[in-house]
DNA sequence: ATTTTATTTGCATACGTATGCAAAAGGAAT
DNA sequence: ATTCCTTTTGCATACGTATGCAAATAAAAT
C-alpha cells in the first residue's frame, strides 16, 4: 500500500518534469536520428541552395515535421556572425507619420527576411545605450527613427559594419550614417511663398526640437524665404512635436489678443493640427480665413474634412524604400537622400 | 633592418584587416587575455550576481572598455535557451490604441530588460507564420496584439513553455492563451442604455471583422441590451476597423435618406471618427443631436474638441501591466483577464 | 598554528547550427 | 571498363558564451 503511493509520487514527478520548464526542443541532431542521415544533410535541407538532393531533402522534411522540429535561428546567427534582425529605435509614438514608417519598414523588411527588433527612446540620451545594446544582438542594421545619435556610437556601428540609417533626421558628421529625409527647405520654402502669396504679413512658426535637424532646416528656410521678401523675423514658440505641447505654443503665440498672427507654419502636421484644433476651441478662429495654418507631412489626418491641412508632403513610402534599399546594399555611394514632396494646398492655407 | 620591415608589413595588415568586412569584434577571450584571467572570469563580470571580486571585475571591465567588449547575447541565448526578447505580433498600425499600448509594452518591457521582436500580419493567414518564426527565435513570450492564432500553433508554443497573450482579443479555445481584454459586455452594455435613455430609436451597429471576438462581443452584448427593452435588432454593417471600410459602411447605414438611423455605435473609436466625419461632410447630419455616435476604446483623439467622441474606455496602461505581469510570472492561474473601463459621455452622442 | 568555512578562480564542456574539406557516389564521356 | 567530372554526403570543427565542478585562495573560527 505504501509502495503504491510511492510510484504515484514517481509517476507525478515525471510528468510535471515533461511540462515543466526543462522540456527540450529537437534539434538537428534529432533530426537526423531519425531520417538516418548527418546533422549536416539536415543542415542543408533548411538552407536554400545548399547542396543536397531532393529525395533526402524530401525524407529530412518529413523527419522534421513529425519532431515538430524548426532551426534555432540563435545557433545560426551566432555561427554567421549576424543575424537577419535590424534594429530599430523609435521615438515618437504619438505621431502617425512614424507608426505609417514604421509599418512600411516592416513590411519591406519582411519582404527581404528581416525582422525588426524595437527600441524605444524617449530622450536622446537613452538613444546611445539603446544603440549599443543592439551591437550586442548583431542586428545587421540599424535604423534611428526621429532621434539622435552620438558620434561615439556612429562609429563604433561603423567599426562593426553595421550600416547606419537615420530617417526624417540629419547629421553634420560625415559618413556617421546614411541620412533620408523629406525637402525640409524646399517645403518650408514653397510653405513661406504660399502665405506671401496669399498676403500674410503677421507670419508665426511653431518649431519642434530646438536640437532637431529637421525641425532647424525648416525653420532655416521659412525664415530665409521671408527675410527675402523683406519680413521680420516670425515670431516664434516650442511645441516639442507633441500636441500637448503644440497646444501651449498656439496659447502663448496667440495671447495678445491685439497682435495675433494671420498666418502659422508648424514644423509638423501633428502640431499644424492641434493647433487648428486649439484656434477654433480657444480662440474662436476658424484656420484658412483669419489665420491660415500649415503643417509638414502629409499625414493622413492632414487630409480629413476636420482639418483639411495645406502641408508639405513627405512620401513615406519612398523615403522608407530608400532606406531599405541603403541597408540591402542596392545603392550608390550617397550619404544623404533627400526625397522631393509637394506642396499640398487644402482649406486651412 | 629586414625584421623591422617585416614587422611593418605585419602591422599593416592588421590593420587592414581591422578596416575590412572581415572585422571581428573582441570576444571574452580577447579581453581574458589582455586583463590576465580566464574567459570565465570575464563572463562572470558581466553576469549579475555572478562570483567574482570586485578588483577582478573592475579590472575587466577595464580591458573590456579598452578593446570595445561587448557580450554576444547571442551567444549566451544559445546556452540559456532563452532570449530576452518578446515576440510581437502587430497588424493594426491605423489604429492609436494599439500604437500607444505598443508604446505601453515597450516601456514595461524595458523596465524588466526585455526587448520586442516586432513582427506584422495583415491577415490572420500570416499569423501562424510569424509565430512559427518566432519560435525559432526563443523569444521567451509571444504578444498577439489584435489577431488570432490557431489552435495548433499555440499549442506548439505551449509545448515549447512559452508564453502567449492575446491582447484585446480572446479565443474558445481553453489554456491556448492569455487574453486581456477591455470589459466589451459591459461597455457595449452602457453604451445601448445611454442611447436609450436619450430616447434614441433607431439604432445602428458598425462591427469591426466578423471574425474578431472584440466585435462579436460587443455586438452581443448591444444587441442584447436593445432586445431587453424591446427594441429590433438594429440595422448593422462592417467597417473593417479601418477608416476606409467605416466611411463605406456609414454611407451604407445612411443611404436611404427616408429610414436615417438616429443612433449609431462603431465597434471602435477610430471607425467612430471616421463616421462622425462622413456624417458631418456628405450627410449634413451633426452628431450628437440629429443622430448619436459612440465608440469603444477612448483613444486620445476622441477628446479631441474635432471629434469630442463619447466612448467607452479600455485602460491601455492596465491592460499592458496585467498582460506583462502574466508573462513576467508574477500572477495567478486565470487566464482571461478583463479590465473594467467606464462610460464616457461627450458631445457625440 | 590549525582546522573549518566561505569565496574566488580556471578547466572543461555544452548550447545548436553552418561549413571547409575530403571521401563517396553518381553520370557522362571515352 | 576506364577515366573524368559533377554532385552529394559525412566528419570535424568553429561560433562566443555560461556553468558545474574541483582546485585554489582567502577569511574566519578555534
Amino acid at each position: 500500500m505504501q509502495l503504491r503511493v510511492v510510484v504515484m509520487l514517481e509517476t507525478d514527478r515525471s510528468l510535471f518534469m515533461s511540462d515543466a520548464p526543462s522540456f527540450r526542443n529537437p534539434t538537428a541532431h534529432d533530426v537526423a536520428r531519425l531520417a538516418g542521415v548527418s546533422q549536416s544533410a539536415v543542415s542543408r535541407a533548411f538552407t536554400a541552395g545548399a547542396s543536397i538532393s531532393p529525395d533526402k531533402r524530401e525524407k529530412i522534411i518529413a523527419a522534421a515535421d513529425q519532431l515538430g522540429y524548426r532551426p534555432n535561428i540563435l545557433a545560426r546567427s551566432l555561427i554567421q556572425g549576424t543575424s537577419k534582425v535590424v534594429g530599430v529605435v523609435f521615438g515618437q509614438f504619438e505621431n502617425p507619420f512614424f507608426a505609417h514608417a514604421l509599418d512600411r519598414f516592416a513590411e519591406e523588411f519582411a519582404a527581404r527576411g528581416l525582422r525588426i527588433l524595437l527600441f524605444t527612446a524617449k530622450t536622446n540620451a537613452t538613444v546611445d545605450e539603446q544603440v549599443a545594446e543592439l551591437l550586442s544582438y548583431k542586428v545587421s542594421a540599424v535604423i534611428l527613427m526621429a532621434v539622435n545619435l552620438s558620434s561615439k556610437l556612429a562609429a563604433e556601428c561603423a567599426r562593426s559594419n553595421i550600416p547606419v540609417v537615420m530617417f526624417n533626421r540629419t547629421t553634420e558628421e560625415d559618413h556617421a550614417a546614411f541620412t533620408v529625409t523629406g525637402d525640409n527647405a524646399a517645403g518650408a520654402t514653397a510653405i513661406a511663398r504660399h502665405f506671401l502669396a496669399t498676403g500674410r504679413k503677421r507670419i508665426a512658426y511653431m518649431a519642434g526640437y530646438d536640437d532637431s535637424s529637421t525641425s532647424r532646416q525648416r525653420e532655416a528656410a521659412f525664415f530665409a524665404a521671408l527675410a527675402d521678401s523683406g519680413l521680420p523675423p516670425p515670431r516664434r514658440a516650442i511645441g516639442h512635436y507633441s500636441r500637448h505641447g503644440a497646444i501651449e505654443a498656439t496659447r502663448a503665440l496667440f495671447a495678445s489678443a491685439s497682435d495675433q498672427p494671420d498666418a502659422l507654419f508648424c514644423a509638423n502636421d501633428l502640431m499644424a493640427i492641434a493647433a487648428i484644433e486649439t484656434l477654433r476651441a480657444e480662440f474662436g478662429i476658424e484656420p484658412g480665413a483669419q489665420c491660415a495654418v500649415a503643417g509638414f507631412d502629409d499625414i493622413p489626418m492632414a487630409s480629413w474634412p476636420s482639418f483639411s491641412l495645406t502641408t508639405y508632403s513627405q512620401p513615406v513610402a519612398d523615403m522608407v524604400a530608400r532606406a531599405v534599399a541603403f541597408i540591402a546594399g542596392e545603392t550608390g555611394e550617397e550619404q544623404a537622400v533627400v526625397v522631393p514632396g509637394k506642396l499640398i494646398v487644402r482649406n486651412s492655407a
